[in-house]
DNA sequence: AATAAACCTTGACTTAAGTCAAGGGAAGAT
DNA sequence: ATCTTCCCTTGACTTAAGTCAAGGTTTATT
C-alpha cells in the first residue's frame, strides 16, 4: 500500500509502530482540493482534522468588511484544523487551498482512540499544539508591539533562517497573501518593500525573490532598535 | 494531606485515579509569589509548568520600548507556562504576579512520565492547549481585524457571558492591565470608555464596575457593523 | 492568441490610535 | 496620618497605516 508510506512520513506520526500506522491507514480519507476551493469554514462542525500532503493551503480569519488575516500556512506534512478535535467541536478559522492540493483527513473518534492507546502519538500531538501556540504568541507580539516594517524584517529573517541563512529568499506566497499574513494590506507592503530597497536593506530580484543586502539592518528593524526613515 | 484535595480540584487533573493524584502530590512544589514579583521571564529555561492556586498573574510579552501585551490572565486552577513542556524548552513569554499568589509547580520529567501512563491526563492537557489556541486565534483576530472599540465591546460581552449574561460587570483587572490585554494604551482605553458612555452603551459605576445599557449596541460594535461616532 | 482576472505599485488623502504633557484621585507604604 | 506611588483622565499634537483611485503587469483561461 502506497498510502502507508505517506502516513509514515508525517512528522506527527513519527515513532509509531507499523501496526498503528496500519490503523491510521484504515481510518484515513484522502481529499483532493482545487486551488481556491474552501476546505472548511469558521464555525463548521469538525468531524476530524487534516494533514496537508501536497500543495499549499491557508488558514485564515475573515472580517465582516472582507479583510483577511492569515493565521497559518501549513507546509506539506503538517496537520491543520486539529483544535476542534480536542476542544470546542467547531473550527475557529477557515481553510482554503492556495494551489491544487491533496490532504489526509482523519475522523475524530478513531483518532482519539488511537491517541488513548498511544502515548507517543499523544506527545507528538501536544508538541504540534505547543509549537503552534508559540507561533501564535509571536504573531500577537508582532501585531501588537511591532510596526509593519519590523514584522516584514522579522519575516525575511525567519525565511532566511529556514533556508539556512541564505541571502536569496524565495517568497513562497504572493505579496497579497504575505500582506494578509503580516496583518496589513498589499499597498502598505508594497510601499515598505520600496523603502527597504531605497535604504539598501534588500533588493527585489524577481516577483517572488528577494536578496538580503544588510542583514544587521533587518535585525535592528525587527528588534525595534531602528526605523525606516 | 490537604494538598491532594487542591490538586484534585484542578480541572486539568479531573478524572485521574487517586493513585495518580498521589503521584502528582509527590512531585508538586508549592510556590508563593508576592504581588509584582516575576515568576519567569521570556527565554528562561523551563524546568516544568505552573498551576495557579490563588491570587492573580499575567502572562505577557514586552517590547524593547517598554510596551506590554498581556497574552493571558490565568484564573485560579488554570495551568500556565506549559508550552515548553512539550516544545521548545524555553518560555515564550514572561509571567508576573498581579497580586500575592500561590501556585503549584510540576517538574517536567515526572509530569511527562505521568502523561505517558495516563491517556486521560494527556487528553485533558490537549484540551488545555487547544482552548488556548482558540483564544489566541481570537486575539489575533482582534488585533488585526477589529478596532479598539470593537475589542473592548467584545471583551465586555465576554465578561458578561462568563457571569451568565449579567449587565453589571466586575472588571477583574485595572484599566491599565485591561489596555495591555486589548493591545492598546491606557489613554486610548480611557477615551473609548468615555465615548461608549456618551453613546449610552455603558455606564461606569465604580472604578472597576461597568453596567451594560445597550447590549445590542455592543454586539454591533464587536461585529464591526457599527462604529462609535 | 485574445481576453479576462488577479497581482502589484504609486499618489493623494483620511483617520485611528499613539505620544507628550499635565493634573486629580485612589491606594499602598512608612 | 502623611507621603509617595500608581492609576486614571483629558487635551493638543503627530504619525503609521488605511482608503480610494488609477494604471501597469503578470498570470490564467477560453
Amino acid at each position: 500500500m502506497e498510502i502507508i508510506h505517506q502516513i509514515a512520513a508525517v512528522p506527527l506520526f513519527k515513532g509509531l509502530p507499523a501496526e498503528q500506522l496500519q490503523d491510521l491507514a484504515r481510518i484515513v480519507v484522502t481529499k483532493v482540493i482545487k486551488r481556491g476551493q474552501t476546505i472548511f469554514s469558521e464555525g463548521d462542525e469538525a468531524a476530524g482534522f487534516y494533514v496537508l500532503v501536497s500543495g499549499r493551503a491557508k488558514i485564515f480569519k475573515l472580517a465582516p468588511d472582507g479583510k483577511e488575516q492569515i493565521l497559518h500556512i501549513p507546509a506539506p506534512g503538517e496537520p491543520f484544523g486539529e483544535v476542534p478535535v480536542f476542544a470546542g467541536e467547531r473550527f475557529p478559522a477557515s481553510a482554503e487551498a492556495l494551489e491544487d492540493s491533496r490532504s489526509f483527513f482523519f475522523p475524530r473518534p478513531a483518532f482519539v482512540n488511537l491517541i488513548k492507546k498511544n502515548p507517543a502519538l499523544a506527545l507528538n500531538m501536544m508538541a504540534v499544539l505547543a509549537r503552534r501556540l508559540r507561533r501564535f504568541t509571536g504573531m500577537i507580539e508582532n501585531l501588537s508591539l511591532r510596526e509593519v516594517p519590523g514584522r516584514l524584517a522579522a519575516h525575511f529573517l525567519y525565511l532566511s533562517d529556514r533556508q539556512k541563512g541564505a541571502r536569496e529568499l524565495e517568497l513562497d506566497i504572493s505579496k497579497n497573501q504575505l500582506a494578509s499574513l503580516l496583518g496589513t494590506i498589499p499597498e502598505t507592503l508594497s510601499r515598505i518593500l520600496a523603502r527597504m530597497g531605497k535604504e539598501g536593506l534588500i533588493e527585489t530580484m524577481g516577483p517572488r525573490q528577494i536578496r538580503i543586502l544588510n542583514r544587521a539592518g533587518l535585525e535592528e528593524l525587527a528588534e525595534g532598535e531602528k526605523r525606516l526613515s
